[in-house]
DNA sequence: CATGAATGAGCTTTCATTCAT
DNA sequence: GATGAATGAAAGCTCATTCAT
């Protein structure tokens, strides 16, 4: 739609070309957000970078964001929904390399994105985005934890542990790559720890069915 | 030599509770430093509050720290070895109340100190510090692994699991204690934990003997 | 002197003003900054006032200069040109009056910038700007000795005297006009020094041809 | 009031070699101001390096002085005497020498004082302090002018000249040594300089009686 | 008297945010 | 809408001066 069809309409919202044209400059601003922020930490980036680092003036950053937090907001927002791991299939053969492939697919994902390593500062300095995280950690918690429900319905997993625990603790180590496991290229060789998961999760007669 | 003493003494002597005092402002500060930082993060506080929390003035703290960051340096350096597990005594009945019980009293103290909250943020603040902090888990690794392999040689452990992702594991879930388990005051629940880490060291059977 | 050149000595700025009016903003601020350096001195004069004087607030300073030190080296690339006298037409009827209005013309205009008072402070403080300014000196220097040297061909000096003493007495006496000589509104009254520099050049025979 | 006096009267205090002691630190101040302030000039100088170069604490400088600038004040008062030139003697055989030598011995004792070269960052920093260096200058002055009167007198010098011009000339190019007559070890070659001075004072038929 | 720790005003510099162009 | 110059609050740090010891 042209500029003059606007003119024609109510003349009060702005055309289509102008919004996608907007929202691709919303867009490259996230993602230098995002990268900026991964890069440097969320404090010690500001608002110039940002902007002129996708390419547009101060001004523009403030048209899209009301301040750098705000933008923050978004990226969560947009990528926290990528952060839920996958419903795993607990019929298979070799859990433990089932398992790394999962969390292969699944932090390679998160890794991507990279936030999770902003979030202990902002946890710090924004309760509200502190309130926003430990609500999407909560998702990921209840959907590890419905998964080992479902294990346990059929008699996969250890009796004796908390559930609840064990899907912290899941959670937990995925979270938390040792730096050892991190080979060229960023990819990470998660066998091993798979290895210690499925050690949590399933007893050891499981493997011999 | 008390200050009672002094006021014995022919008069008012300026003895040497000059230095004494000293190290008190600095100890202030020091104390001010950690808790506002665990407060409200390292980038959130700045020399001017930690002075007046101190009750002391701006040019106080820059006499006894060059700035902001060498304070944190001296907390880290001051409490790092507090950060050390103690070596696991592996003769024992009850494996999972006894880690409970080594976490309980290793931790709270961790706890107490309360700067591990922060290492993120200043991971990506400060390489340099960075390095400190890695150093500090190196060791805490190091020591979980020589523990664990006194076990190993005792038949004590899982035969399968890779030794370092294992500590690596002990290590990342006793920092990462959920909420959950924190109990009124301050006190946290590591059983459920313990029973997890024990479930990732020591064979079932183990148990039974 | 042309802004390439004001790069290669100052360095780089914040940011190369494009606009007139930030052109404008910078000259302003550069007079402010000529003006209080003179009425008060370098040292007594800070970044707020050259930016309030100038109509400007403080981070509007820093968007054109990366201090005080950067204005002041502007200042005097500004105008070091200016130092140096013209060169001396040696054909001439009455040399002592000829002479004055050549140092009148040429210190009106040095006067008017003013900076000349500031440059013994700034010999203690900065070593880099003590070498511009000994280069700037070494220039007018070299210029006197070049025309005594034209009029020594002419045989019109005396030939006793070290060129370059005699060029470095005129330099100085020059620039250290006795209060005296100084009437109302700043005019100088050049006509005594310049019978004194006079008679350091010219033997009086050759005033008589 | 003797220092023996003192000991009758009260009795109490250790009298003769504290107050020695004092004035012993009081002096001690002054050079180290002195040293410093010529060092790295008047304004880069602060109470504490003063202080600790005279090897006292910065309370005792504030004992002794209220603060810098009377220090400053208190140096010029005690030497102002010495930038006074002696009286010369114009019955000589060859004044060139006769003038470098007496330059020498006055000059060298300026040099060693060396606080002629703060003068110009105090004028503009003080008027109080303008005030007294113009009078000391003006002293100066006078002693020239009234030296060159008497060799006025005798017939010895150029007719033509203003006297008050050729003394300020005098002063001024003492004051002002071109790096290139500064020998090894301070030492100032001041015979080519005596032979400009000497120009302006006597007509060349002088030397030849 | 001497000391030097403590003070806090004041200077430099940065940066989130606004607004004239 | 887009721009980036301008703003000024606020942070970092210094140093002349005071004062308890």
């Amino acid at each position: 739609m042209s500029e003059h069809d606007d003119e024609k309409l109510i003349g009060v919202y702005p055309s289509v070309p102008k919004q996608k044209r907007a929202q691709e400059k919303r867009q490259a601003l996230l993602e230098s957000g995002r990268v900026l922020f991964i890069e440097k930490g969320y404090e010690q980036t500001n608002a110039k970078e940002i902007a002129s680092h996708a390419g547009v003036a101060v001004g523009t950053f403030y048209r899209y964001f009301t301040d750098k937090r705000q933008l923050m907001m978004s990226l969560l927002e947009d990528q926290i929904d990528k952060l839920l791991p996958p419903e795993p299939n607990w019929s298979f053969v070799d859990p433990e390399r089932f398992f790394a492939s999962v969390m292969e697919q699944h932090y390679s994902q998160i890794n991507q994105i990279g936030l999770h390593r902003l979030l202990p500062e902002l946890l710090l300095k924004d309760p509200q985005l502190a309130d926003i995280i430990a609500a999407a950690r909560k998702k990921v918690h209840d959907r590890i934890v419905s998964g080992l429900k479902k294990a346990q319905e059929k008699g996969l997993i250890w009796g004796d542990l908390d559930l609840d625990t064990v899907a912290w603790s899941i959670m937990v180590l995925s979270e938390n790559i040792p730096e050892r496991l991190v080979k060229s290229k960023g990819q990470v060789d998660y066998y091993e720890l798979s290895k210690v998961i499925c050690r949590l999760v399933f007893p050891p007669q499981i493997f011999k069915q």
